[in-house]
DNA sequence: ATGCAGAAATTGGTAGGACCATTGGACCAC
DNA sequence: GTGGTCCAATGGTCCTACCAATTTCTGCAT
């Protein structure tokens, strides 16, 4: 006997009603992210459903980061929309502003490796060119500033996600990005933050082009640990800055 | 000159308020998950704005699995609540085909091996007789029914996230699995799926009670290959049903 | 024509009131 | 006890009106 087989039935779902509603508009009208969708009373109307019903379903979109609302102006797409997506709300709740920066690189430690080692074994010819473009683009960026440059080291990485053929890499190292970029702000005093990071860029690309899968997952470990240690060495600064 | 420094201001943020306001209630009456916060018409009224934006503001919490509605009854506090806390909205495409459930199973690969390794790492005694209870649950209720069962393996592999310290892993292993379950529901017409994976749960186990993080990763990725075995055998009986 | 200030329309945000649907307890008949 | 009915509380929906920010239009001065 499985307790699954007699589910909760649902009497009203107004609000879910109106979001599946608006997928299926979405899709019919090809709207792309940065496009306007109808007016909240417009939709209403349509819909045959109260304007506030409206709202709370277009909150809740707002609250996954799907749409955005400027009062006066409009509500816009923020991101691509498909029937079937998962939406999972991550809460970091951890103590300092440090550990969760850490947590957040243990993950990018496992997937990071994982994607570099995916990357070396299906990469194309092609793939490879692609990736070394980027790698070019970083380290000359690198040259330049002297320094590392989010932007374009991120391209980097981005590019070795989508070559192992798995969009979840990307997904879910982006989403771990962002958290670690929310805590940011003050780089935690290190200036040269990230610069130890450097070669292993052009290791894991060279591991990439030779097919090495346990090479490059090797480099990808070696790079996130230089990222760890950069961290370290900064909450040691806050914590004790007058014994420099 | 950081363009940080002069954020936007805000003119209106009621919402933002409301919920502000909410979480220095859970505190000031140290509210527990399971607890009934106050009725909407008692915010609007105390907090002096709308019940339309009292709903908006637990529309939004409710989003982020923070409380739970129930008409008629009231709503709930659906996990602790605190000032600092980071929500992160991860929104998965995912797909209900061969391909997809690879891919999720790629993640695990990934996190589970991770997430032993550090269990392995920094698992208390106490945290070590928790994973061998959840273990004896599992191995139990294997014997019983003489089959994998979902529920008590998934306890087991919640009990090994947990210890080890990072919320992200059991938050982001738990989006896996609902992807993954979300097509389940047959097992592509394999009778004893998952079976092969029990003895490695022992193995497990017994890396992590000897504070073994490498032999804990390595059974880890052995038992997410026995699944991923599982899978590819069941692809191919729904593609040559006449060959066996 | 051009440019710009101000009016007007548009649109999301908030307010307040009303009613419906569900829940859960009180109460009662059996 | 069991089952049923009633009733108050609560979230869900609807309606209308108005506020605030934005965009668009208008008309005057140049």
């Amino acid at each position: 006997m499985d307790q699954n087989s007699l589910p909760p039935i649902q009497t009203t779902a107004r609000d879910d009603a109106v979001l599946k509603a608006l997928v299926g508009f979405v899709r019919a009208e090809a709207l792309q992210p940065g496009d306007r969708l109808p007016t909240e009373r417009i939709l209403a109307e349509r819909l045959k459903v109260s304007r506030n019903t409206v709202r709370e379903a277009l909150t809740r979109w707002e609250g996954l980061g799907l749409v955005e609302r400027r009062q006066g102006s409009g509500t816009y797409l923020k991101a691509a929309v498909s029937p079937d997506m998962l939406h999972m709300p991550l809460t970091l709740a951890g103590g300092n502003d440090f550990t969760s920066l850490m947590h957040t690189l243990e993950i990018r430690r496992a997937l990071e490796a994982e994607a570099a080692a995916l990357c070396a074994e299906r990469a194309s010819p092609a793939d490879i060119a692609e990736i070394m473009r980027k790698l070019d683009i970083m380290e000359q960026a690198f040259r330049t500033r002297d320094g590392m440059s989010s932007e374009e080291d991120w391209e980097f990485h981005q590019a070795i996600y989508r070559v192992s053929g798995n969009p979840l890499f990307e997904q879910i190292i982006a989403a771990m990005h962002e958290l670690f970029h929310r805590f940011w702000e003050h780089p935690l005093g290190v200036r040269d933050f990230g610069h130890a990071s450097f070669p292993y860029h052009r290791a894991i690309y060279e591991c990439i082009a030779a097919r090495d899968p346990q090479g490059a997952r090797a480099e990808a470990l070696k790079l996130i640990a230089t990222v760890e240690d950069d961290l370290k060495r900064g909450a040691a600064k806050l914590k004790l800055p007058s014994q420099t």
